[in-house]
DNA sequence: AGAGACATTGGCATCGATAACATTCTCTGC
DNA sequence: GCAGAGAATGTTATCGATGCCAATGTCTCT
């Protein structure tokens, strides 16, 4: 027989009634065929197969999910930057929601606001998805985020709790904590922070990681300076930092940022490590290639994304009670940017 | 009235005769009114408004799909890397395509064989996507790539044309003269290249390109290092290229890769630009805050995604012949990295 | 041999929305 | 005052696959 395609009905694609005819069964036994029923006779579910790939069928996406009410497809809710552990993330969801046969569909909200969230949501609701990933900081919730994410299973990450949510989160506190702990471990007074934009949920809990390092060494505290990731901003910050005497350390949250003040460092005249220490923050792949080389805390962004799939796989097949939350354990990789403090 | 779901129907989700019963008016009618149609009294539309809202009502979207036989969905494929380029044209798709009311599923392929990306487009082809833009560099097509492109309406990025296919481009081989240009108007007797994958349609461009610059001028062309892209395979072509006493400029195909050069350049004693200047590629957003700052091609990625929505809705709704395959104008950025050549 | 247990298959209603066609109603112009 | 255009709405068939139930067919056990 041809290859493909022949035998044709009008141009129009062939449906499984075609496929049925072809092979001289029922529809309905096409049906089980190909959805790999046990119940069909190996010699059967040949014949489909066959008259299946002369036709060149393929199951009508949206007749199926009508039907049968499934559509085997997730959503993601992301933010729309182009940040590395954005990117990481979705990797992973990608890929083991794609081994898992899920289809991603993917919102991107621009901004942080609860509308522009909701939104997202509504749009994914409306694409039928059978669970959601919330892959952005929420900061505040809404009748309507509540409501939406209580019709359709919902894994957090890295995010708040709503009541109906699972969540995944990297210990951020934690992580900060080590970082901090790094730079007093090599002899520094104290250690000076630059922090992400006050609305995001990260950049609180690094900070507060920094600070309770700090305190638990009986430590003073420095006002922390605001940053909005960019290295632009770590820059600018970088600048400031310059002017003050008494810095010997710094730990910026996030790497890009890092990159900005260790360039603004450099044209004040201060070297890095050997007049000021910086620590970063998500391990990004130019992070190594940095001058000096950035000391930082890498976090499983890709491992994180699979998980969170797994996670809400699992609550699809089996609505049951949450899951514990689960966090998962950041690593301090430490390169040339730290070294003991000057001598006074 | 309450104001969501109430007056309930057995916990099942209200369908459209539901919201028809309430508004007192036929199914029909309540499709056109939420369809936007002219031929509605508002006054109707009114009634119908009401009801959705009283429900909580929400269009199905397999039911839609399926009857009207629209999906209102355009697939994109893509390569699943963290490189910026990748995820600032997927930004400009998708910001473009939810302002025009169009879903985006995404199926992120992870090695550029044909076998992969043909996987691809069936995954996309079965959720039934009303075009397809195709963001990986597309080496060899295979007979069933050229079947799934021609079925649906295709746009290509930075590939190469298929018959079926329009095409959207970035003018690489022209950049990359300009940067060369850059380097030779600044004195430089040649100009070394460190390019991308011989896999990549864009590494060959951009070799090509500088290739053409340096044999208009009547340079001599040294022979081209490859790299992978990585920030890694930069720093180890920076390795070699820092043993060879003639070289005073390198054009380099990336940032990434840029950023490891000029690591490997400093460690092995060189200074940039002094010793040597290098021209990166991309202009991430890093490039500004390297040390020195990094002398490169800027990219309109994000235009070029939106372009590409534009492009492709506009085959979507009208088909007809292919637009005239296009390419847009990148930008040398000159900073820090590049100076006149040195005395010999 | 007869009765049930089980495997295999087909018939038909159904999911929710839309398209095509039919119908009613309201004007306009002669 | 009436034909006929055109607006507003309703009726019915249909999209393609699946779920439920019934109808066979096959086997085993007494």
């Amino acid at each position: 027989m041809g290859k493909h395609g022949d035998a044709d009905l009008g141009g129009r694609p062939p449906g499984m009634t075609d496929v049925a005819r072809v092979a001289g069964v029922s529809a309905q036994t096409v049906s089980r065929a190909l959805a790999g029923h046990p119940n069909v006779q190996e010699k059967t579910r040949a014949k489909v197969l066959a008259a299946v790939d002369q036709l060149g069928y393929r199951r009508n996406n949206a007749a199926r999910m009508l039907s049968s009410g499934r559509s085997r497809t997730i959503g993601v809710v992301t933010l729309q930057t182009n940040f590395y552990s954005r990117a990481a993330v979705t990797s992973g969801i990608e890929n083991t929601a794609r081994e898992s046969g899920y289809a991603v569909s993917t919102a991107t909200t621009t901004s942080l606001d609860t509308y522009a969230i909701e939104n997202a949501l509504s749009r994914l609701a409306d694409q039928g998805v059978e669970g959601i990933i919330l892959s952005v900081p929420l900061i505040h919730s809404s009748s309507r985020i509540e409501q939406l994410t209580r019709s359709t299973p919902t894994v957090t990450i890295d995010g708040s709790r709503t009541d109906a949510t699972a969540i995944l989160a990297i210990d951020q506190a934690q992580a900060a904590r080590t970082a901090t702990q790094h730079l007093l471990d090599l002899g520094h007074e104290t250690v000076w922070h630059i922090s992400g934009p006050a609305e995001w949920l990260e950049s609180a809990q690094r900070r507060d990681g920094w600070q309770a390092a700090l305190e638990a060494a009986g430590r003073t505290v420095p006002p922390p300076l605001e940053g909005d990731w960019s290295p632009g901003s770590g820059y600018r910050n970088g600048l400031v930092l310059a002017r003050i005497p008494d810095v010997t350390a710094i730990f910026v949250a996030s790497d890009e940022m890092a990159f900005g003040v260790i360039r603004a460092l450099h044209e004040a005249g201060l070297r890095v490590p050997d007049d000021i220490s910086v620590v970063g923050f998500d391990d990004i792949e130019l992070a190594e290639y940095c001058s000096p080389s950035l000391t930082t805390i890498a976090q499983p962004f890709e491992h994180m994304g699979a998980l969170a799939v797994t996670h809400l796989l699992r609550r699809i097949e089996a609505p049951g009670p949450l899951p514990e939350p689960r966090s998962v354990e950041p690593r301090l990789v430490v390169r040339a940017s730290t070294a003991t403090a000057p001598r006074r």
